[in-house]
DNA sequence: ACATGTTCCCTTTTT
DNA sequence: GGGAACATGT
């Protein structure tokens, strides 16, 4: 298939900056691919090219598709592919020892970081319920994706006295931080662009320069950016660096920018044509992934946002099957009618991986696991409570870390008394204060325990661990990195500790170590020679993207944000309830609303031929029984284009009785045979009641007529949201009349 | 030092 | 409802 005139234009556009519009669906990828093609074609050479993306799985689908593309006419490995973090990794192992990091420095995770943070705040002495670790590490991440120091938090908007302690925090942080030989993620992309800009002084570098990093600056003739209206300002000034004296070009969809609350900024992308002069911008708006109704809605949704660009997408396949909504009692039916469809799919020979169920929070991916697995479908659930945020794999990992960096005294406190072998809280404690009062390592106290003033028999049961720790080490360059795991297990007894427990828990963590050395032993099969360093840092930033090999029998499970940049033939999008789709931490900010929109319309155009929203009337919540709306989004879809939902007629105001199960709404579902379960199957009983929606007026015998902005409870302590002018009130339902 | 009990907060979204 | 962090008891 040939390119279209948008797509010729932006693959063959040289000279000035590009800014690719592309549409959800317009053949993005393509458009990228293409380009690196042509410039390869055109005799640029392949390591003077650089594709920057956002996360690994595009990055690998990136390279792919440009190998393919160029079929062993160019050294294509020598293009520099992958995603910030991950480049940034690889220029500060190459070039970041002026910054004090050295080329084995460790990529510290958010519990990493959080273990750090949460000694931090115990020797400031602030209080623990004011200041938590994750707490205060969230805005030392915000301050980072701004690129602002510690003297720079006003800038945030963080005010006294707040400001002080993070301040000081965040100071602490970052020593101990690079005395451990360590960057959090935030860091990479900070230190990065810190060496970059210092070596644009007013000595410009130029080609033949003998400065590493000044050569760095002048290396790449062209930069492309995907997904960049995701991209945060030190991101923004990493790639202008890095393009500095070459071409850019920056791919992405302000539609699509769904990561603002990570300190993403939209603007970016929209303000691209002012920053940088003479851009070129190209609008991909031909669509190839949807069809016509799918297309109809996801326009709905999106057009009620201000400050776009503006695109409309368009297709010529025709509008294909209608978009449906299903309305339904509750979690678990809305489980099952999902799991049931699905069932008969591929009874009647769909592919399982043609389908995908989304949902806002993870929290409500259990339901639906169970009711799918339980008619024997295999799911794969992306992200979510991860394989490795276990306690067992943390362990394991942080051996390696240990091992690896001595100077990691996070990993290595973790470790010392796991599994058990005497070393407790107390001992940790004495050796890590006089540690930290003498300036030296953890490990460093370690190996002279006498000086803390440890007791006679602890200080046995350390030099045990350091020996076991030191012949470990040595191991490190002698046998490979799953052989060297395998060792880890057995001779730290942790193997040992898991059998001899025996319970139903330590046999699952058992299971789980079995994995993780199945793990690192495909990772060392796919990477010969690897060492400790490239494991973990695949580990750490690519969040343990897991073998797809199980991917054949098993749909897909996702949150919206994990979806972007994927497709299905059919779609299910659960949960389109108000406060949950859209979620009630946002529904009363404009700015995040807009950003909510956003993500319903990276959700809609996932989608190729079906589409199916549901939600259910009632859902459990924290355990609590909530009763749900349809969602606004819902409620935005062109009926034209929707099946499986109509107006009910305007009724007469009911009396004012309130029960369970006591409302229906304006919308009501149509049971079509395929779709409707049998009764019993349905959790519950049908009531009458009033109807209730967003917006209607409410009376209230105090406080007069008031506009209804949302319920939560059931029965009698259905409770209602209510503006009266400019105050908002929760009162109890049965207080209140409908107009 | 470890096992069991209790409370709390949680739920956006993740490189 | 549920997991993790804390507290208490042995």
């Amino acid at each position: 298939m040939s390119l279209n005139p948008a797509q010729h234009a932006a693959v063959v556009h040289r000279g000035s900056p590009l800014l690719v519009l592309a549409g959800a669906g317009t053949g993005k990828t393509r458009v990228i691919t293409h380009r690196v093609a042509a410039l390869l074609d055109e005799g640029v050479e392949p390591w003077r090219v650089l594709a920057v993306t956002f996360t690994n799985k595009a990055a690998a689908e990136m390279r792919t598709r440009i190998d393919r593309l160029c079929e062993g006419r160019h050294a294509t490995n020598e293009i520099w592919v992958g995603t910030f973090h991950s480049i940034c990794a690889r220029i500060l192992r190459r070039f970041g020892q002026p910054l004090g990091l050295s080329p084995r420095f460790t990529i510290y995770d958010t519990a990493d970081g959080a273990s750090v943070m949460s000694r931090i705040l115990e020797e400031l002495d602030v209080s623990d319920k004011l200041y938590t670790p994750r707490g205060v590490l969230g805005w030392i991440d915000r301050a980072k994706n701004r690129g602002l120091g510690p003297e720079e938090l006003d800038r945030l908007g963080i005010v006294e006295p707040v400001r002080s302690v993070v301040r000081k925090a965040y100071t602490r942080y970052q020593q101990r931080l690079l005395t451990a030989d360590a960057v959090d993620f935030g860091d990479l992309l900070l230190h990065a662009v810190a060496l970059l800009r210092d070596a644009t002084g007013p000595v410009r570098g130029q080609l033949g320069d003998t400065d590493p990093v000044r050569k760095l600056l002048w290396r790449f003739q062209h930069v492309v950016v995907d997904e960049f209206q995701d991209t945060n300002p030190i991101q923004g000034e990493l790639v202008d660096l890095l393009a500095a004296h070459g071409e850019l070009c920056v791919v992405g969809d302000d539609d699509q920018a769904i990561y603002g609350w990570r300190g993403a900024d939209v603007s970016q992308i929209l303000e691209f044509g002012e920053s940088h002069e003479g851009t070129e911008i190209v609008r991909l708006e031909q669509n190839y992934r949807s069809t016509g109704h799918i297309l109809q809605c996801a326009d709905a949704i999106i057009r009620k946002n201000s400050g776009r660009l503006g695109k409309t997408l368009w297709t010529d396949e025709g509008d294909g099957d209608r978009v449906r909504v299903v309305v339904l009692e509750t979690e678990r039916d809305e489980a099952r009618l999902v799991a049931r469809e699905i069932r008969n799919a591929l009874d009647e020979d769909a592919s399982p991986e043609d389908f995908a169920v989304f949902y806002r929070t993870h929290a409500q991916s259990r339901v639906l696991e169970d009711e799918l697995r339980g008619l024997g479908i295999g799911c794969r659930i992306v992200g979510g409570v991860a394989f490795y945020e276990r306690a067992e794999v943390k362990d394991l990992l942080s051996y390696l870390v240990a091992i690896h960096n001595p100077a990691s005294d996070t990993h290595l406190a973790r470790i010392v008394n796991r599994p058990a072998r005497g070393i407790g809280t107390t001992t940790v404690q004495k050796l890590s204060a006089h540690a930290a009062e003498r300036g030296i390592p953890l490990w460093e106290a370690l190996q002279r325990p006498q000086e803390a003033g440890v007791g006679t028999a602890a200080i046995k049961r350390l030099r045990g661990f350091v020996e076991l720790v030191e012949r470990l080490r040595a191991r490190e360059s002698e046998v490979p990195l799953d052989a060297l795991l395998e060792e880890i297990v057995e001779a730290t007894g942790y193997r040992e500790a898991l059998l001899a427990d025996g319970d139903d828990e330590s046999m699952t963590r058992l299971e789980n170590v079995q994995e993780l050395v199945g793990n690192v032993g495909e990772f060392v099969l796919e990477n010969p020679g690897a060492g400790i360093a490239d494991y973990l840092e695949r580990m750490s930033l690519a969040g343990g993207e897991r073998a797809e090999g199980d991917r054949d029998r098993a749909i897909t499970l996702m949150t919206v944000h994990s979806a972007k940049g994927l497709e299905f033939d059919s779609v299910y999008l659960t949960g389109m309830e108000e406060r949950v789709f859209p979620h009630a931490r946002v529904v009363d900010d404009p700015i995040q609303m807009e950003e909510e929109r956003r993500l319903a319309y990276v959700a809609i155009t996932r989608a190729r031929r079906n589409l199916t929203l549901t939600l259910a009337t009632r859902r459990r919540i924290y355990g609590q029984l909530q009763v749900g709306i349809p969602s606004r989004f819902v409620h935005d879809l062109p009926p034209d284009a929707v099946e499986g939902l109509r107006r009910a007629p305007p009724r007469p105001a009911p009396a004012p009785v309130v029960r369970e199960r006591s409302w229906n709404d304006d919308v009501v579902y149509d049971a079509t045979p395929d779709v409707a379960l049998a009764p019993d199957e349905l959790e519950g009983e049908a009531g009458e009641g009033i109807t209730l929606w967003v917006g209607m007026a409410v009376k209230h015998k105090d406080f007069g007529i008031g506009e209804l902005l949302g319920w939560q409870g059931v029965g009698k302590n259905l409770k209602f949201h209510l503006r009266f002018g400019g105050v908002t009130k929760t009162i109890l339902a049965r207080f209140c009349e409908p107009m």
